[in-house]
DNA sequence: TCAATTTCCTACCATACGGTATGAAATTGT
DNA sequence: ACAATTTCATACCGTATGGTAGGAAATTGA
């Protein structure tokens, strides 16, 4: 009866003409590019070439996209788990990289879109639940990252035993939301690069 | 005849209803809670008690009072020219009070605005000029007061004559601007100290 | 008191946007 | 072939917004 579960069940009735998981990931693009209140549902709409009424029916209305949109960002753009996995070198370097991406990625043209995260901050804490709900949830998976980078430089004894992971982990993530900001504003690479290396000296106190 | 220049020139015409300084303050004030496009003209000139033409008349459109504000937030809040002054004590000691006052400000209530011109970088940047221009000129400011704190400080014995101040300066504006997006996302505020004293840390390098 | 000047508010316009009603088009199963 | 189902696009509604026209109100100077 209730067959919602059923992942592979072949859904009746005309198909959707688009994949709904390359959808997401435009949908999520458009945000990511133009905000929340700069973007129209038609521009949704048309970057993935329907028309309003098929992405109510399929994403839901405005604010439903974007929280998706943001989620989908978090999981995936610009350090989703997986990248976090191959940090067996130097911790210095292996944060550099992992903070200079952040900081690259999504900036093929000339306008830097930044970090999504950081941008739904700035523009939407302010519009409330469930929108702050949403973006406490990515800062809090964003720094339980972080944290976990930390904890296996310790195990490899590249932190000393009394440091405060959880503090660092804190301070990482606002080194890099202000390196994201930077970005936006225009700043270029390698003085943002340069600027990046000068707070990871601040990990020099820790490390035994 | 062309008497524009003469300040104390007494108009004849009925007189404003308001204070010009204390109104673009108050533009200022509801800019920086509500952000560039989440604010209606028509926000604004309850803001001060008159109604939108008046505020046409007397600051010109949307994007001017916007720009104007901006300006006027570089110029006075929270970290004016004169409030660098007093930087006669330690450096690290005088940069967390510095950093932690705009982090603080503006947040007497629940709802955080941050800095406005991290805020304008994140909303504005992308819509062109003028707004990039004077978003630009704000960061050239910022970044040029806090140099000016670094060369003091070197005067004073206080930082070693190798170390680049330039890129000293980018750093702490970047620590800065990291700071008040995680103030937006509702960061507790010892947390952000915290932070903050970690990152300063990375000058113990850069000291005699 | 009266003209000149400047600001004030009421009312309005055009546009853009979020969201929906409705029926046509495309698929599946029988 | 035909019913059931699902997605599609055209057309529309109500509202909010940036901006303006036009005349009333308040001041200065004569």
């Amino acid at each position: 009866m209730n067959d919602k579960s059923a992942r592979k069940a072949k859904k009746s009735g005309r198909p959707l003409s688009f994949d709904p998981e390359w959808a997401l990931d435009e949908l999520m693009r458009v945000f990511w590019r133009q905000g929340y209140q700069a973007t129209s549902v038609e521009d949704l709409a048309r970057s993935i070439g329907v028309t309003k009424p098929s992405v109510y029916g399929s994403f839901g209305d405005k604010q439903q996209i974007f929280l998706k949109s943001l989620d989908h960002y978090v999981d995936t753009a610009p350090q989703g788990e997986e990248r976090f996995q191959n940090d067996t070198g130097p911790l210095k370097a292996n944060l550099l990289r992992l903070l200079e991406r952040v900081v690259s990625d999504g900036g093929e043209a000339k306008r830097e879109p930044g970090c999504m995260l950081v941008n739904a901050t700035v523009e939407c804490m302010q519009l409330g639940s469930p929108f702050s709900d949403h973006i406490h949830a990515g800062h809090d998976l964003t720094i339980g990252r972080l944290r976990r980078i930390l904890e296996r430089a310790r195990e490899r004894g590249e932190l000393s035993d009394t440091a405060d992971l959880d503090r660092l982990a804190h301070y990482l993530n606002m080194l890099t939301v202000g390196a994201a900001v930077m970005k936006k504003a225009g700043a270029d690479r390698r003085e943002i690069t340069a600027a990046l290396e000068i707070g990871l000296e601040a990990l020099d106190s820790y490390m035994p």
